[in-house]
DNA sequence: TGAGCACATTCGTAGGATGATTGGGTCATC
DNA sequence: GATGACCCAATCATCCTACGAATGTGCTCA
């Protein structure tokens, strides 16, 4: 049996709480000044450090902005912050299926805006890659190069980033779960075929092939993995 | 001419980059106990306050965990929140970019697994999108719960809580830039046949229209806009 | 009129004090 | 020996007061 417990939460968290309903509820406009710290420490019922803490947290969500000798003011009314949090809660198998869709577009966007530096350094990853052999931790470490430039030639930042944060997030799930040894590894070949594609701006040929690199691995997957 | 800023920032935003990179560089493992409070204070040469405002912070970062009466410890080696940061300095075309892929892959998806709530919610909501008529605010609500909607019925639950960040992300961008006037409004009908061919699970058909619903805006949109 | 300065306001940082929670050790009991 | 109650040190959580730093405002004075 799982009981409930009691505590919601630290004090912290529940002003975090309390601010960010606030905001979401519109209370305060974007761009509008909220009340000062000791305002917002009688109306919480908190110590000033307590709501220093809550603010601090809710500026680097994106939600709010200090400046000091000014104030504190609303830059946006979402939370991106909680936005990753629900996300890394999120089935293993649905971050790969994410993480795989945002490869796939990235390798049609990289066949149309692939510059010379950018096939150089995929090329280059490839090839350290084949040259790492049985050495897996290098093979590896290659192998995630070599992704990492393919969506850097998508020339698109937000990707990019996001990107790098799946590939991130679905590694390390794998690796906690040890599930490395179930999962099958693309082979050398494909990731050639995909480059090669990239190489002569073939869009449609390099989207199809991304996808069928991991696709494997994604149907390796139940829905039942967290 | 423009002279860097003699400071990187606050105290606690120091504190965050060193506890941050020390982490990241593996300085402690994964599940490791950091030094306590006092002890961090002493090594970094600031206030414990300060202190407990920066591990808060990477605690709704998700790379630490604190454990009242026992200590701090080490999560994740990466920061999500610096993600969406870098994710939120990109460009509007950029972000504009990744909400139509998102969306795009959502529609296929959504035409595969799309069950009959989901395609209820949809077709309410496209009606009411209709009957909104000349009402601005009410049609881009119902807009809004389209599109929601429909990546829901994806039933990727990492993939619609992506979509709506980056969908509030780019509204928000384009009304405070008062942009929505240079920008072409997709017509009821696209949307109808949207949801057609969603309805008739066809997925590439889905694909297409969904894609071609943002084109124009995004071509709409030079590389300069921010 | 305009430049510069004084000042109140506000966030930033520091240090100490106390409470709450946890984990481990001790010890009596069976 | 196992078990449970209890104590205790370590650690985070919260609060308080004080002072520094930065900002915007309004006043002074040339």
């Amino acid at each position: 049996m799982h009981l409930a417990r009691i505590s919601k939460g630290s004090l912290v968290e529940t002003a975090i709480g309390s601010l960010r309903q606030a905001i979401e509820n519109g209370h305060w406009a974007i761009g509008e000044r909220l009340p000062v710290e000791a305002q917002l420490s009688e109306s919480l019922g908190v110590s000033r450090n307590t709501v220093r803490e809550a603010v601090r947290v809710l500026v680097h969500a994106g939600m709010l902005e200090t400046r000091q000798g000014d104030g504190t003011y609303v830059r946006a009314t979402k939370d991106a912050g909680e936005t990753l949090r629900r996300i890394s809660r999120a089935q293993l198998r649905d971050k790969l299926e994410v993480r795989i869709m945002l490869e796939t577009e990235a390798a049609k966007l990289a066949a149309e805006r692939r510059d010379a530096r950018d096939l150089e350094r995929m090329t280059l990853a490839l090839d350290e890659r084949a040259k790492a052999g049985d050495d897996v931790e290098s093979r590896i470490r290659h192998d995630h190069a070599f992704h990492t430039a393919l969506v850097a030639a998508s020339h698109n930042p937000a990707l990019s980033e996001l990107y790098d944060y799946f590939a991130h997030a679905v590694t390390q799930t794998i690796e906690l779960t040890e599930l490395d040894s179930e999962l099958p590894e693309p082979s050398q070949e494909d990731h050639e075929l995909l480059l090669a594609a990239i190489r002569r701006q073939d869009s449609a040929k390099a989207e199809t092939l991304s996808r069928a690199l991991l696709q494997p691995s994604l149907q390796a997957l139940g829905k039942t993995h967290p």
